[in-house]
DNA sequence: AATTAGCACTCGACTTCAATGAGTGCTAAC
DNA sequence: GTTAGCACTCATTGAAGTCGAGTGCTAATT
């Protein structure tokens, strides 16, 4: 469809206004090394490019500026690969340096960092607990009314929950419950624990305990998992110092999406494995209109646990960002697979 | 030192300011209610309110606005009381309605409501774990070289830690370990902690436990607590709809403080007990030059719990804002002394 | 037939200028 | 002591003009 002259200058024009954030005139180009060719030859191109829906124009005078299309096919197609820098990589690997048992540690340290190499802001979706497989389950009572239940995961994730307990229930009831539930519950991941609870349990603690009915439903109760899982972010005011945001309300859309978290899961869940790419208005979000997110997944062997991403503006680094969190993403997993799959 | 007049007048610039954000001029003061006199009167007093540095001009020929001395002095001395209209109350109150448990929850509700009520920004110091007294220990092997240690609190509070564990560390002595400490330390304050086991088990630990030195140094390590309380924010991007921040610079700055918990810390700890005003430079900060910081404080019983803050323009509500965190703050103290306090 | 030089034209960005009006300080009259 | 009156200041607004980087089109060149 493109020649290959038009797809040089598209290319050309989408790398000069990510690095310049000015639009792009025929002069300038021209004068590029890779060019060879008159501005008038790369006006009557650009005319082309522009009719196809490529590039645009801010006004009818001015250069020219990549469209979404323009910005897609540049990702899809034009990409030259960049190669970290040793610098780059060291400080990535800087992330598993010491010695980390918790998976949250090592995620907020990667936020971080992604976030101080790109200058844009990093999202990082943390390892959903609900897969994680029960260890176990302690019940330990405060006070005559109150009782605090723990729910420690083989991955050294802890859960907990207040939960009133009535003072009719008495403490070797207690005992009991939370033998059979150690019992039956142990390499149950934590969000079949509600099913298996009412399924295969409820006749067993029928016959043992008596207030059964009760304490079924509290703990059941207290077992309902947060729905999502926890996120860590990296640099949310870097996007304060891109050019493009010099409106307050384009701004303030931004960054009152990303401090609604719920806001933010429908944005880089259900995404592939790999790096996914979403550009402007492709991620169906009015605040998101002049931003670009680069997804990755992490994952313990071959189960996907989580994702990294980066915002940004349209007009991002695609070629640098892509190569950050391919690298990244495929250390983290790595290193979490070593750790936790033996 | 300053005539009634002179006062009313200061009272009423500080007010207006306060309502329009806009320098408060001679003639439009004089068409006030509360003011019988002429706009060259006005300007004459004026004049001497600004020689004595409680107004300021913005360019020779403009309006005056309140300095910060001028703002000092209305909150010291000029400020009537708001009474809280029925709408406020009811919503402040529903942070109690529901059957709650954790901290954490009434703390988090608290700093939204807060933000929403006010379209400030809203800071919640928690509670300091620290002080909660020590209800239980646990500590449950993961694999063979690491093990999760689990504190549970009277209130419910849960703090958990990773750790190594050497595979020369067999089970029994882990057990005999945790007999001892939840022997010995049931009712500590978690930050005393690390001095008992040092000073006084020390002794007992060498006389059961084979491994005594590591096992106990693995223990205290894990139990260094974190040194801050946790903090909880609402409305953190509200300030962007305040007009005195139309400058991306300044909004950057201080989105980037509020960011940075650490540096929060210092502006809301160490504040004597009830409402603390802290206006403009006063806060030692240049990201908050034009910023206002009110605090309360809360408790159980008569010991000092955390804090509750409204950061604003200096240009802000000072009564209503002062009212809603001396109704907030009575409210939660009751509730939590009602609470945990038994 | 493709490329390029040349040129008229467009339009945002910036500057200048004058008009407007909300504000001031000062003086003299009340 | 208060106020009316007046000259003065200065931010704001809008109109007019210049500049320059850009375009599209046409005609000459290769």
């Amino acid at each position: 469809m493109l020649t290959d002259r038009q797809l040089l200058i598209l290319q050309v024009i989408v790398d000069d206004f990510i690095r310049s954030a000015q639009p792009v005139g025929s002069r300038s180009l021209s004068k590029k090394d890779e060019i060879s060719f008159s501005s008038a030859t790369i006006r009557n191109e650009m005319a082309d490019l522009e009719e196809l829906g490529y590039i645009e124009k801010t006004h009818t005078s001015s250069g020219r500026v990549p469209s979404e299309k323009g910005y897609r096919y540049y990702v899809d197609h034009l990409l030259s690969p960049q190669v970290l820098n040793k610098q780059d990589i060291t400080i990535i690997q800087s992330i598993f340096a010491e010695r980390i048992f918790e998976f949250e540690k090592i995620i907020q340290k990667s936020a971080k960092i992604l976030s101080d190499l790109t200058n844009y802001t990093s999202i990082v979706l943390g390892p959903a607990a609900s897969f994680n497989k029960l260890k176990r389950i302690q019940i330990i009572p405060l006070s005559k009314e109150s009782a605090v239940a723990i729910f420690v995961t083989d991955s050294g994730h802890v859960e907990n929950r207040t939960f009133y307990l009535p003072p009719t229930v008495d403490a070797s009831d207690l005992e009991k419950t939370v033998n059979i539930l150690n019992e039956r519950l142990t390499g149950v991941a934590l969000e079949d624990l509600n099913d298996k609870i009412y399924k295969e349990l409820a006749m067993l603690l029928r016959q043992h305990i008596r207030n059964y009915d009760l304490m079924m439903h509290t703990i059941a109760d207290s077992l309902k998992m947060p729905a999502n899982e926890k996120l860590f972010f990296g640099g949310k005011t870097n996007m304060l110092s891109q050019p493009e945001f010099h409106d307050i309300g384009k701004i303030r859309e931004l960054l009152q999406m990303i401090d609604h978290e719920e806001w933010i899961y429908p944005l880089i869940k259900n995404d592939s494995a790999g790096i996914n790419v979403k550009i402007g208005r492709e991620n169906k979000n009015s605040a998101m209109e002049n931003c670009s997110l680069i997804t990755a997944t992490y994952s313990v062997g071959t189960e996907k646990l989580g994702t990294i991403a980066i915002l940004g503006p349209t007009r991002m680094e695609y070629s640098r960002v892509i190569s950050l969190l391919q690298f990244l993403s495929k250390d983290l997993t790595s290193v979490l697979t070593n750790l936790y799959q033996k």
